[in-house]
DNA sequence: TCTGTATATATAGATCACATGAGTATGCGA
DNA sequence: TCGCATACTCATGTGATCTATATATACAGA
C-alpha cells in the first residue's frame, strides 16, 4: 500500500468524509507535505471500494453540488492497522540501523543478523 | 518511496551489502514479508546510484561471480532517515485514528482538527 | 465585469516503481 | 545428474499515482 492510500484511510479512521473533505484532510495530517490530486483521490476510492476498505455512507446535494461521503469499513480499519504496524517496525529499524556511528560501517563486529552474514 | 526501496536503503544502513545480501536481508528485517525480486533490485539499484543515495564501495570476484557492493551516502542516509520520520508520523496518527471507538464515527463531539471541519 | 480562488467530482493519458519471468553462470550436496 | 543456492541482467507487464482537463457553483477583489 503506497502513501496516498494509507493517507486517505487514515483520514477516514477518524470519520466519515466526502472526496474534497479527505484531500484537504490529508494535507493536515502530512503537515501539508502531501497534495492529494483529485485523480490520485477518485482513482483510489474507486479502487478501495471496490477492495471493500471503504464504503459510500450518504450523499448530499450543497450549493447544487454532489457530495458523496466514504466510511471506513471493518475491513478497511483491519487493514490499515495492519499497515501502520508495518510502517512502524520500518521506520523503528531504519532508525536503529542509522543510528550506528559513522566510520563503523565498516566496524569488525557485524551485527548479529543471521548465518547469512557469513557470506 | 515505496517500501521496497525503503528497505533496501535501510539493508544498506547497516553495512555495504551486495545485491543478492540486499534480498536476503531485507527478507529478514521484514519478517519474511517482504521479497524482493531481482529486477525490482538491480532497477532500484541502478537508480538509487543515479540519485546520489547509495554507490559501489568496491567488487569482489568470488567463485568465479562478480560481487558488487554497495554503500549508503551521506545524502542517503538524511534521506532514510526523513522517510523514516515521515513514516513514523504516519504510524502514529492512523493509530491515533483508530483508537476511536467503535459506534463513535459519527460522534457529535468532531476532533478538533482544523477550521475546514465546519465544511 | 472580469479574473482568480475555493468548492466538488470525474476522466483520459502519461509516467514510473515494482513485479514477473526468463536467461546466464558457478558450486555444492543428495 | 538433479536441484538448490548464489549472483547478476534484461524484457515485458502491471498498476498506483501524477498531470491535465472538463464541468459546475459561489464569492472576493481588481
Amino acid at each position: 500500500m503506497q502513501e496516498p492510500t494509507f493517507l486517505i484511510l487514515t483520514a477516514l479512521a477518524a470519520r466519515p468524509q466526502h472526496g474534497y473533505g479527505i484531500i484537504a484532510d490529508v494535507a493536515e495530517i502530512s503537515s501539508g507535505k502531501v497534495r492529494l490530486r483529485a485523480g490520485t483521490l477518485y482513482a483510489a476510492l474507486d479502487r478501495l471500494s471496490g477492495e471493500g476498505l471503504i464504503e459510500t455512507e450518504r450523499e448530499e446535494i450543497v450549493d447544487g453540488r454532489a457530495r458523496r461521503y466514504y466510511r471506513l469499513t471493518a475491513n478497511g480499519a483491519t487493514r490499515l492497522s495492519a499497515e501502520a504496524q508495518r510502517l512502524r517496525n520500518h521506520a523503528e529499524t531504519a532508525f536503529a540501523r542509522l543510528s550506528i556511528p559513522p566510520g563503523t560501517a565498516f566496524s569488525p563486529f557485524p551485527l548479529p543478523l543471521s548465518p547469512r552474514e557469513a557470506w
